[in-house]
DNA sequence: AGACCGATCTAGACATTGCTTAGATAGCAC
DNA sequence: GTGCTATCTAAGCAATGTCTAGATCGGTCT
């Protein structure tokens, strides 16, 4: 077995893996959290499952492929995390805040998971499936629905969800970018700053002033 | 000369190329707009600027130090283009708005481009010196102080900043995921959705009230 | 039971990539 | 001219994505 280098999880696998599919899609988690996006081969992702460097085009097509399904899992992984968030929450207006600063804080927790999953919708003329039905996308709408009452005309709502979208995604990169350290100190911790921002974002003052 | 193939400029370069540095840049450019950030492989910007793969070793230490330097040109035209945006502007709100316009704009006309500007500076725990000095940033900030009226308290102002920043880098990435067809239809053109989206954010609310 | 078939996996190879080392070339000072 | 140094090429290395051919095995049909 050439391929089992020392990272193998090596216990005698049987010829047959059983559920490769996931094995393979934990194993990228598993590299893109310990090792960085750069790190992340097919080649590296079939040794990390302790299988060949061919073993994984039976499962999938592409390295794309494979990382569609690892965006997939993300997604969902992020709308549970805003779920959770929005059940928490008393009133209205905390539950966007508390929406949005989940959204921050998962894209903080796992930078390049968040990386993939935007990376993968991209070229792809369409954010994914998740951002619509149950996704994440869907649950900042219905916050804000349920927020202006039921008055809000479909335009007005999808462009505040839009613009409720860019706010939350443009401050995830940011501060993956830059720490803010200074101002987060200055505002007594990154709740404080999150929230800061949205603030200054104001969102939603159009549909509150309607 | 077994690295000419066809792509080369080939008119009898001579041995010294005179500035190859500034070729490759610019050949880099040329690569990421026809064929994607997929194809920017540094042997294909050697063979695009007529040289052997190993002649940009002798002007950048990697194939991120390439990147880094196109993306430093790209700040800059982006730097230029937020210029134009607030010179033609008449009072500080129409200024405001149409400094967001252009930002979304130039991301969405130099999508790969955009793209290689901030991945180089990921990882590098500070966005570009352009977004200092007279960059971007800057220009963004005292706009916004202006309008202010230079009352703002420079937490405030920061915030403020860092939220408009926000609010167009995620627009512009929002933009190249998905093209809201129907929605800029439904507005009468792309602008106005632009515009309707930055209206829904609010920004400056909250120094607007102050 | 035994033969077989399709799904799953490996071996091995290919082109391409980033990068290094060793040597060729030429502009420039003396 | 001689020599120094920056610039460039040639050749090669390990790694990667992907393909083809062949090995292995679980389940089905008789």
């Amino acid at each position: 077995m050439p391929w089992m280098t020392q990272t193998a999880t090596s216990e005698a696998r049987p010829y047959h893996h059983g559920d490769l599919s996931r094995a393979l899609v934990e194993a990228a988690r598993r590299i893109l959290e310990t090792e960085g996006p750069s790190a992340l081969s097919l080649r590296a992702v079939a040794r990390e499952a302790g299988v060949s460097p061919a073993a994984p085009y039976h499962h999938f097509k592409d390295k794309g492929e494979l990382l569609d399904a690892v965006a997939h899992e993300g997604w969902a992984a992020l709308d549970a995390a805003l779920t959770e968030a929005r059940l928490k929450a008393a009133d209205s207006q905390e539950r966007m805040t508390g929406l949005g600063v989940a959204y921050v804080r998962f894209a903080r927790d796992n930078p390049a998971l968040y990386r993939v999953m935007y990376d993968c919708s991209r070229d792809k003329d369409a954010l994914p499936e998740q951002m619509k039905e149950e996704g994440a996308y869907c649950q900042v709408r219905n916050t804000i629905d349920e927020r202006s009452g039921g008055t809000a005309s479909p335009i007005d709502l999808e462009l505040a969800t839009i613009a409720a979208w860019c706010a939350g995604h443009g401050l995830a990169e940011m501060i993956s970018f830059k720490q803010f350290d200074p101002l987060k100190e200055a505002l007594g911790g990154e709740e404080a700053f999150l929230r800061g921002v949205f603030e200054h974002l104001g969102m939603f003052a159009k549909l509150d002033q309607a």
